[in-house]
DNA sequence: TAAAATCCGACTATTCTGATTGGTTTTCTT
DNA sequence: AAGAAAACCAATCAGAATAGTCGGATTTTA
């Protein structure tokens, strides 16, 4: 799971998408206006979401895009991973299961940023476009300091 | 909270001085072979981290750098917030409070992007270094779709 | 047929990363 | 005191990725 701007812009644009979109196509010229994110720049993000089977696409006079899915089955995670190359081939990242090598053995901190991918994926793939536009995206969790994991398992 | 492969980097370093430590400083030069990384890149990490209060350097012959605090007491959070630049102002990102506004209004994403970071933050500050040399890392999460946020509020 | 829109490929400017170079300072060892 | 080992420092650079631009081609509606 990589995370960039490219993911950012697309889930912006999707949720103006799902919250004017009412079962007609909306124009990406509509979408670039209200969000000031360039036409060209949003037509290569939808090529790559409508080629994901995240919208559908109607050409034409009044055409546009349309979620392949309603709001509340689109998970952001699907539209992170829909626009954003997969991995990237320096070192040890998230996402990048054999990039490690070091040695022949597998780095050190490799099952840190498995585990950190991991912990991304489950909390982009619990949040829908619809939990964005009714702002269900907040949890408990607040900026303090958690138990260690050290501390964690010396408490069991 | 930004991640970046300078994070890595960093956290790598760390994590090999703090194996490879034992109460006398490691030279750059060391880690940089074992890690296959350049000296001089390791050195503007360095600075960064001595700069954020994270490592000791001792200067000289037989000099080198020494964690701070116990790996212990060092959690990744920590190290990666010392090395990577704290914002960037392109539009709405985790960790720029300011940058998404859209016409005096907060982006609609701005919601979204805090509490990932957030829970991004939470993970990387339970974790510390000693827990990455030895093994500690890995949650209970596996990869699974969980409910989503309106599915957990219906719940309810 | 004209216009609206997606579709497509190539190109450009800017920023970030990781690395390089060429030093300087400090401090230990001899 | 001399030499060397190391941290320190600043400027620069090549490559990649990002964000955007341009000029069209294709489809479809009105």
């Amino acid at each position: 799971m990589r995370l960039s701007t490219k993911g950012r812009y697309a889930v912006m644009a999707l949720v103006d998408l799902a919250s004017k979109s009412k079962d007609k196509p909306i124009a990406l010229a509509d979408i670039a206006t209200r969000q000031e994110i360039s036409l060209s720049y949003l037509e290569q993000l939808f090529a790559k979401l409508r080629r994901g089977g995240v919208v559908r696409s109607v050409r034409g006079p009044g055409g546009g895009y349309m979620l392949a899915m309603p709001p509340t089955q689109l998970r952001i995670a699907d539209v992170i991973m829909a626009v954003d190359e997969p991995i990237r081939a320096t070192r040890c990242s998230p996402g990048s299961p054999q990039g490690c090598m070091n040695n022949k053995v597998r780095c050190i901190t490799h099952d840190l940023w498995e585990e950190l991918g991991n912990q991304i994926y489950l909390y982009l793939s619990s949040v829908t476009i619809e939990d964005v536009i009714t702002g269900r995206v907040l949890g408990t969790s607040g900026l303090v300091h958690r138990q260690t994991q050290s501390e964690r398992l010396a408490a069991q």
